[in-house]
RNA sequence: GGGUAGGUACCAGAGUGGUCAAAUGGGGUGGAUUGUAAAUCCGCUGGCUUCGCCUACGGUGGUUCAAAUCCACCCCUGCCCA
């Protein structure tokens, strides 16, 4: 089967700029394809998970990816649904970032003999000369075509502010796409759908300066079935980088979703073949979590590796009676005082709440419980030796269980 | 640059001298119910050394016994005009 219908069905197809010409190219040559990101963080997050996944299924299929991080761009920021104005990265700053992120994309892809490439926009942009730029570049663009554009158009109908610098976004980015297709023959961009505007920009810009005719893709932005942006949790976004979600929160993640979403994350964010799929979704009731422990196995897999998943799963025993495993957090020594130590303050510690006060009235409205037993003492201590001599496992709500340890 | 309307907690949005840590809704969260789901119902939702104290209503000063509320200046945003 070709890549494209794999992706068709798969449900990663939300636009094509021209869908006889990409499938032909996609099942006839090995074309290069490129997807941005931008660097104002040094890791991704479930909500790029979607263009990644595609990115694999397309390198997969033979094609070479080109990852670009915005070093140039992330100075601007792109317009898209921000109302703040971007804190200023320094460019040493978003140079780690851009290492980084190439270091986690290379989870996912093939970086080795040249199978993938990493190129950064700050490497053509931050040399641009204002009036040549304008002069080569601005001339193709259409003031009156671009503010009737969805980006800035639903910006302007709701009155809010677009700057001109987030005006230029738009233009800068439909300069990578002329330079990569020039520099690299780059001859299709992808991303999500937010980025339609951007794509068909550096689609019009790369036709009137050398003729080529080059193509976009998008993606769907992912929801959840309530509707949400998808990739949140209690602690904040959901990161690919084990340093800031373990992969034990990670695959919580995942088995927590909506059953309603389960066949939608399995064809996006697995890659297990669609009849396997076909028939977990068909399971019902109680059983979907059969098929919801699939997802977060093969999608832990994916981004932390076999054994860091099935070390999740072990450590997620903890919620059918089996502590051995259970997730560890730390205590130190010297936070104990009189070898005892409160709930409360073990609670913000290992934060599983922000302040004491929510640990307190979590406490108060029966939310903990330690080795099983509600506690409803706001008093409650803990003492050293307990936690030394045997597991103590502190719950608290229904979601957050851990075992205690003392750092030595 | 001129005129005008505004800037309130995570978001939206009341409040226009004390009874305001600030209505209401959303979100989040705890409990019941359950399948580590959804829906529903009930509770909680600034911090702390918690019968009290501290910090908060764009910023800085001021008036007052007392300010989110009044005054001055400043910063920011929308709209109209240039």
């Amino acid at each position: 089967m070709d890549v494209l219908e794999t992706l068709r069905q798969r449900g990663f197809i939300n636009q094509l700029t021209d869908e006889k010409e990409i499938e032909n190219d996609l099942n006839n040559k090995q074309i290069s394809f490129y997807a941005g990101y931008d660097g104002t963080a040094n890791s991704l997050h479930i909500g790029n998970l979607v263009t990644i996944m595609a990115l694999r299924h397309l390198q997969k299929a033979g094609h070479k990816p080109i990852v670009l991080v915005g070093g140039g761009t992330t100075r601007i920021g792109d317009p898209s649904g921000k109302t703040e104005t971007r804190k200023v990265l320094s460019e040493s700053n978003i140079d780690e970032n851009a290492q980084a992120i190439k270091l986690q994309l290379s989870k996912y892809l093939d970086f080795s003999e040249g199978k993938a490439l990493l190129v950064n926009n700050a490497d053509w942009l931050l040399g641009i000369n204002y009036i040549s730029f304008l002069r080569d570049i601005g001339t193709h663009f259409s003031v009156n075509r671009m503010i009737t554009s969805e980006t800035y158009r639903s910006r302007l109908d709701k009155n809010e502010t677009l700057s001109f610098i987030e005006f230029n976004y738009q233009i800068l980015q439909a300069y990578d796409f002329y330079i990569l297709n020039k520099e690299h023959n780059c001859t299709l961009q992808v991303g999500g759908s937010d980025q339609w505007g951007n794509i068909v920009a550096g689609i019009d810009l790369t036709r009137r300066i050398s003729g080529n005719h080059i193509y976009g893709m998008t993606f769907p932005l992912v929801t959840n079935a309530d509707g949400s942006k998808m990739g949140k949790s209690v602690s904040g976004a959901i990161w690919l980088d084990e340093n800031k979600v373990s992969p034990y929160d990670y695959y919580q993640y995942w088995i927590n979703v909506d059953d309603r979403d389960v066949k939608k994350f399995l064809l996006l964010f697995t890659e297990l073949p669609l009849d396997e799929i076909e028939s977990l979704s068909q399971l019902e009731g109680a059983d979907i979590r059969k098929a919801k422990q699939v997802l977060a196995l093969e999608a832990t897999k994916i981004t932390h590796g076999e054994e860091k998943a099935q070390q999740a799963i072990k450590q997620s025993e903890v919620f059918v009676g089996n502590t051995e495993n259970a997730p560890e957090k730390m205590l130190k020594s010297e936070q104990f005082t009189n070898g005892e130590i409160s709930l409360i303050d073990i609670f913000n510690i290992i934060e599983f709440h922000k302040s004491k006060g929510e640990a307190r009235r979590l406490i108060q409205q029966g939310g903990a419980r330690v080795n099983g037993d509600k506690i409803q003492d706001i008093d409650f201590k803990v003492k050293i030796d307990e936690i030394q001599k045997q597991a103590v496992i502190v719950q608290s709500g229904k979601k957050k269980r851990a075992k205690l340890t003392i750092e030595n």
